[in-house]
DNA sequence: ACTGTCACTATCAATTTGATAGTATGTTAC
DNA sequence: GTAACATACTATCAAATTGATAGTGACAGT
């Protein structure tokens, strides 16, 4: 897909495409809002090949998802760290998480908790606006200029 | 990405990639949850080739995300339509299309309002537990097996 | 008969993927 | 001091996927 059509579409879903919309992405995100930092670990954890890390942490490094940072001079040694974007995808991944479960679960998920509470995380999407769980009403999709 | 071995991850998220981690997928369920139900219809409107088009909509429907059906015998013509699990799709794409919106955003773009009071749709999520919003507090990822 | 619609399939060049091996720059153990 | 190890990659290349273009089959309308 050619990345360039998204970007300028008037979708703020198709916008995000660059990098979502690709399975290694989303699980680099995932690993990264776990704790995960460097190359090798994320080589490890994923299996992923060399090669295709390489292009994937390059491009989330690009759209400002990560951001490279040297943490050590001798030897020379890189890291990968969340960006603000970055950490800001947590939500998404939540809501990825949930479909999963509920579509593709069994006995043997992972579980998320909250840390204070102990109790497991039940994330749900409202509309701040309304209080109301999105998918309940009736939404309209206004274009841009279209008043 | 083989998807034989996201299906047995203990992850939630990972489950979720065999059709999720690509952006034509992401771009037809979008399109679908805007009353999008045949092949033309999503055709032009995504400029999709229709090789891409049929692989993706078979994928679809064999998840379990998609239904076909049989509008007319008579030419003979199939839609395509949501099934549960591809309608609670939907809070994901309002989290991506959040997202987007966020760090990808500029004047022009789509907007979603809530028909019934008109107003802008600012989604959110929240953990139902708790009632905190996802990223204001720490987490404690749980195994399956360890107690 | 001819043109049009719809939901595709066939073909095939170009791109992307990803497995494997190797490299650059160092540190650590003996 | 040299052999092994660690980290963050790059080079190579076969295989798979992508997607552009053209065509097909079943019908409808005029």
């Amino acid at each position: 897909m050619n990345s360039k059509i998204n970007a300028k579409n008037s979708c703020p879903i198709a916008r995000s495409l660059d990098f979502l919309g690709d399975a290694w992405s989303i699980l680099i995100l995932r690993d990264a809002h776990a704790g995960l930092t460097r190359f090798e670990q994320f080589r490890k954890r994923l299996g992923i090949a060399p090669t295709i890390l390489t292009k994937r942490l390059a491009t989330l490094t690009e759209e400002g998802i990560l951001e490279k940072r040297v943490y050590s001079e001798h030897p020379p040694r890189d890291e990968y760290v969340l960006t603000t974007a970055g950490k800001d995808f947590l939500p998404v991944l939540f809501m990825i998480g949930d479909w999963g479960r509920k579509y593709r679960g069994d006995d043997k998920l992972v579980r998320f908790l909250d840390a204070e509470t102990g109790t497991e995380i039940k994330p749900v999407v409202l509309d701040e606006v309304t209080g109301a769980k999105i998918g309940t009403r009736p939404i309209q999709i206004v274009e841009p200029g279209d008043e």
